[in-house]
DNA sequence: TTACACATTTAGACAAGTCTAAAAATAAGA
DNA sequence: TCTTATTTTTAGACTTGTCTAAATGTGTAA
């Protein structure tokens, strides 16, 4: 069964909604998320619902179908190797690929992808680190932590970003932070939650809470 | 000004129509590209007037305008750019390319493109032999005809077809006939056109009048 | 030049996705 | 539990691109 543009948009703002601690996603967070309104988007879960899509009731919220499952993390790859295929290839910057990529996923030929795929050398993760599902739909999982989340003295590499803003990304281009960077978390301060990290050589940076949050890490021994 | 995909094609498909013989598209000819009614082709053809990227007058038929031929020839630009990319990179075979560069070429974004163009060696013909228009939409011409006005004992080599179907490529797979095959022509038969070829080792084969026509050959000294 | 065939346009309708405004349901505080 | 604030849904309308059926225009053969 054929799904439109829009509807593979809806459904991966459910995904979306539901990956971390929501469990169901409500009208007026798809409506952020898809950026409509609520009354559109109720519409449309009563739609996706009829399709069998999701899981609606009025009022209760969404939450995705095994197929629905199946249909968004099969975009989310797609988007992925494009980003991958973005940068690696076409040396794009890792804040300007996730816009094209949002038009490239939703190319449809699974022939296309699994070749993609194959000539990237069947990557794990994309620029921002987020890990690439399978064929099958499983994700590589990792040991990671946000970066506000440790303590001083510990080491850390970063091996994420869980926003993709173009400002947030070029904000870290500027602190000259990028995936694969260690640090050294030399202080946490308690009044704003601040951070002040050591670069591998002998720099020094400080970030703020809301930075930290949004960087992830896994720790060195 | 942004054009949806829809507009695209229509534009598309009036600049195909009148690229050779046919100075003006009819309304029938357009429905026919387009795949759709007469009268859905109407109404199209009123709002893309309106917009000025052709010219039209009820019941005369369209052209395009100078800003129409400009997104037409960006169209074919990254269709045929997306083509390379598919055979060369991806390995497609030549006669799978067409249908995904459908969906590739409506991708928006300058850039993109250019980066594109760049990482595959700057083509200048696609996979079927046609010439890639560059960023100013100028195409590369080439002293070509098709095979059905060649002459006994002439020397050809094939560099295009003019037909992209799925079925007639694969033809031309199984006769082993591809871009860069080198005939001498053995013999035209005065009945029913069809022509003995003899390809650069020693192997002979016998095409139609039908598939002469759909294949452009260059000639050789 | 008339008559007919064919091409084209108009009229009216429909589906998808969107909107605003109003109504209804739910949640939360006193 | 009652009242109010917030969320969600419904109602009705609009846009885009499509359709069929009917009306109109154009071109050609007798």
């Amino acid at each position: 069964m054929l799904l439109t543009f829009t509807e593979e948009n809806y459904l991966k703002a459910i995904f979306k909604i539901t990956e971390r601690a929501v469990k169901v996603a409500s009208t007026n967070m798809v409506a952020e998320q898809v950026n409509t309104s609520a009354a559109s988007v109720t519409d449309m879960l009563k739609k996706l619902s009829d399709k069998g899509y999701i899981n609606y009731e009025k009022y209760k919220g969404a939450t995705l179908s095994p197929t629905g499952v199946k249909v968004a993390t099969q975009l989310i790859r797609k988007h992925r190797l494009w980003e991958v295929f973005l940068h690696d290839k076409l040396k794009f910057p890792w804040e300007q690929v996730h816009e094209i990529a949002e038009q490239l996923e939703h190319i449809n030929s699974d022939d296309l992808i699994s070749r993609l795929d194959n000539f990237l050398g069947n990557p794990r993760f994309d620029p921002h680190g987020d890990p690439i599902p399978n064929s099958e739909g499983k994700f590589m999982l990792r040991n990671q932590t946000s970066l506000d989340m440790v303590h001083s003295g510990q080491r850390v590499l970063v091996v994420g970003v869980t926003q993709h803003s173009v400002d947030f990304l070029k904000y870290l281009n500027q602190l000259k932070v990028k995936l694969g960077t260690a640090f050294k978390v030399m202080a946490v301060t308690d009044y704003d939650k601040s951070i002040t990290l050591e670069k591998d050589g002998a720099e020094t940076l400080t970030i703020t809470h809301q930075v930290a949050k949004n960087l992830l890490v896994k720790f060195q021994k």
